[in-house]
DNA sequence: TCGTTTCTTTGATTTATATCATTATTCTAT
DNA sequence: ATAGAATAATGATATAAATCAAAGAAACGA
């Protein structure tokens, strides 16, 4: 599972992360001297809930979902993710274990960096720690949008959000491979994988979208962005 | 509205809070030179979602509930919080806005510190900015179990898990005085208030609480909790 | 104290969504 | 290729919960 990379890409990887530019060149080299990289495949547990956070992983390559493992049969998708993104949860400062999954939807390239340093880094350098906090407190917020989303949107609403989530912000690309399937995209809008099927037929139906083997196309997206709004 | 009060009750108040406890002397001093207290009454906006954070707003006295706005009629109530209780979100290091309000449940006795001052005993003191962000941690943690409840769980079980919270973490008391309307306590549980209804009159005829005026009484705790968790 | 408003209860009905059941399709590993 | 497993589509039915409606109780202001 473990490849080789070079210490540069990784190096540029993490610059592309807001919080890291805090950082001069020595910080970052020591940030380095005990990193070492990974490679998941496609439904590979890269984090685990409730397993404690033994390094700060970053995201270089790939897709994943972030999870939230439930008592019930079907989990909840919180959120999908794409590189840079660095798998840090609030629970880094409270009791120290994630306290949801990430798992591979792709094959991905991740990179392992020594957890003290980074808690050294945060005691020393307050402007990489406000950086990194923001980064974190983004992700709080997301949440707030998401029980509102999942609590009071009907099934079209969530479905079409979640469509125009994935198009926007993870492919910036129309039309896009739909990566999800049926029962992920219900974990990730909270409803039965039935249902997303029936809905996404209506979709298709009211020429909204377009689907052809897992590539998905939006068509109308005012209508989309209406659904989703109104829904 | 504003209110005199004796610095030393408001210093006692916040060192109740743990990341103020990282605080020596001269910094609490500092804290306190230029902050003011103001006392709410029950239904005023002590924050407001949206607005920018101007303060760092401590509740020294009375009982809030952190509420979502939606863009639909019923909003969705986040937590109730009682003392000390410091009204701060992951807005601080992102937009500097809060992402929910904060309503006055009964009178409410706060105070307010200026925010820069934060800032720099966040820049100054490691141990401080740690246990800072550790209390926002703890809200975002208690947002996972939030998503997970109101998704996964019927309606019994989410009012069950309702009355328990209010019961061993807000009041520790029981009977305690059900300080929530019905309209409040569906808001809390995302559901209509004729449903709250419904539900509470049939954990009344089952025996497993008892409600008079606003007194309500846990009775049967081993089956309410089994209700919350399976539910 | 009265009148008005808000809050609460309860019943009847509707609706959104889940569940169940079946068949079709695609994927995967041998 | 082929069997077996996962994935998807779709119809029929069930059900949890919302909505509608109406009346009773409590809180509040003048």
């Amino acid at each position: 599972m473990t490849q080789p990379q070079t210490p540069d890409s990784c190096l540029h990887c993490l610059q592309k992360c807001d919080a890291f530019q805090a950082l001069n060149h020595s910080e970052m080299e020591i940030l380095h001297e005990a990193k070492y990289d990974t490679t998941y495949r496609t439904g590979e547990v890269i984090a685990k809930q409730g397993a404690p956070i033994s390094h700060l992983v970053s995201l270089n390559a790939g897709l994943v979902k972030v999870v939230l493992e439930t008592s019930g049969e079907q989990d909840i998708i919180i959120s999908i993710e794409k590189p840079v993104f660095i798998l840090t949860g609030p629970g880094l400062f409270v009791d120290n274990r994630y306290h949801f999954s990430v798992i591979a939807l792709s094959e991905c390239h991740t990179c392992y960096l020594e957890i003290q340093q980074l808690h050294r880094l945060m005691d020393t350098n307050p402007d990489f720690a406000k950086r990194f906090y923001k980064n974190i407190g983004e992700r709080a917020i997301m949440l707030y949008n998401r029980i509102r989303s999942l609590n009071q949107k009907n099934m079209a609403g969530r479905i079409s959000e979640a469509l125009l989530i994935l198009q926007k912000t993870i492919f910036e690309a129309n039309p896009f491979e739909l990566i999800l399937t049926r029962q992920e995209l219900a974990e990730f809008t909270s409803m039965t994988k039935e249902s997303v099927s029936r809905i996404l037929k209506e979709f298709k139906e009211e020429g909204l979208i377009k689907i052809e083997d897992r590539q998905v196309e939006i068509i109308d997206f005012e209508k989309m962005n209406s659904i989703s709004r109104k829904g």
